[in-house]
DNA sequence: CTCATGTCAGCGGAACTGACATTA
DNA sequence: CTAATGTCAGTTGCGCTGACATGA
């Protein structure tokens, strides 16, 4: 669990008064340390929900990635072109999952290079159980309203655009989004 | 730098569509994924733009918290509350940064248990260039407009504030915040 | 041949725990 | 005495690099 400080004022909105009287504008700088920050202390609230069925949430993004998959099953590469991690951070994650039985791995029978990961039945349980807890937690954002998260998610979106995460020339239009459906061999995957 | 994944559809998008197919509202758990998503960009952006200067964005931060203050010297008790770090994390921080040349320690002359560290010539010059570094990367959000930083602020400091970083029941309000001084020796910083 | 997929060994950085020394 | 400050040793988890084997 990330330490509440319990500090009488707000270090971030402490350090963007300093910071205008010594380099000039703060907007950035304010935003993104509030990335940071609230990134940390969710990660914590995350890690404590899952540790006691032996997951983190890398792995637990991994496992409902499966669980969302028509087949239960996804190549390697694909969990890591989704989930945005390197090759051999999947290798690792699916290797402690194996350890602990969520997961087999085998493999695939179209493509000689390749690994299949497949769900257990010990795995979709365990995905209803944590996925249990993390709503339960509301995600760590329980404290903002819809109005809030859905703006959260937007402002955010742009910068990952602006980093590349999607090809913006062609991804459909925000809002009117899912005319394809969600499966396990979308175009496009790499 | 965070590998531009060039995908045709924002994963994290379609995660939420089956998402709420499956589980029920997805406002949360999309806004979390992005927070973490975002984090991960920006600090490889951060850590590609300090790796010349021997800086890592934690270092980086310890050093403007020195230069904000006074006498250019803090005890490392109140570099850890202000940072909201881990004591051993800001021992391994200090000890690079008195690796680089950039900082020293000193015991504290107030209080036989402490030790300050204070920021050298070659620590106050890197920071000078390592911030406009960042701030020639508008800190990795320049895809962001003024409201929209402003906005990301506002909204991650009610998850902040909801964690316990501040004592909301006497922070000062937002906006006309600011009364009290900067310095290194702010009351209640525990 | 090139390119893609994945593994392996190893490294760096960060966050943590528990034990401990020192001092307020 | 207790509590606070910090260090040390060690662990975990993650993300990476470089080298490599295998197969499309």
């Amino acid at each position: 669990m990330a330490r509440a400080l319990g500090l009488p004022f707000d270090p971030i909105e402490r350090a963007g008064e300093t910071w205008e009287q010594r380099f000039g504008p703060a907007a950035s700088m304010r935003a993104a340390t509030s990335v940071f920050r609230v990134q940390q202390i969710l990660l914590a609230r995350f890690d404590e929900a899952l540790r006691p069925h032996q997951l983190t949430f890398a792995r637990y993004e991994v496992l409902v990635l499966l669980t969302f998959s028509r087949t239960g099953q996804l190549p390697l590469k694909v969990i890591g072109s989704r989930l945005m991690v390197h090759p051999t951070s999947v290798t690792n994650a699916i290797e402690r999952l194996l350890a602990a039985g969520y997961v087999v791995r085998r493999p695939n029978p179209s493509d000689g290079r390749g690994v299949l990961a497949t769900i257990t039945p010990r795995g979709r349980a365990v995905v209803d159980v944590a996925t249990a807890a993390l709503t339960g937690l509301d995600f760590g954002l329980g404290d903002l309203g819809d109005d809030e998260l859905d703006t959260l998610f937007q402002v955010l979106r742009r910068v990952r655009f602006g980093a590349g995460d999607v090809r913006t020339e062609d991804v459909t239009a925000p809002g009117q989004g899912g005319t394809m459906p969600p499966g396990d061999a979308a175009p496009g995957d790499r």
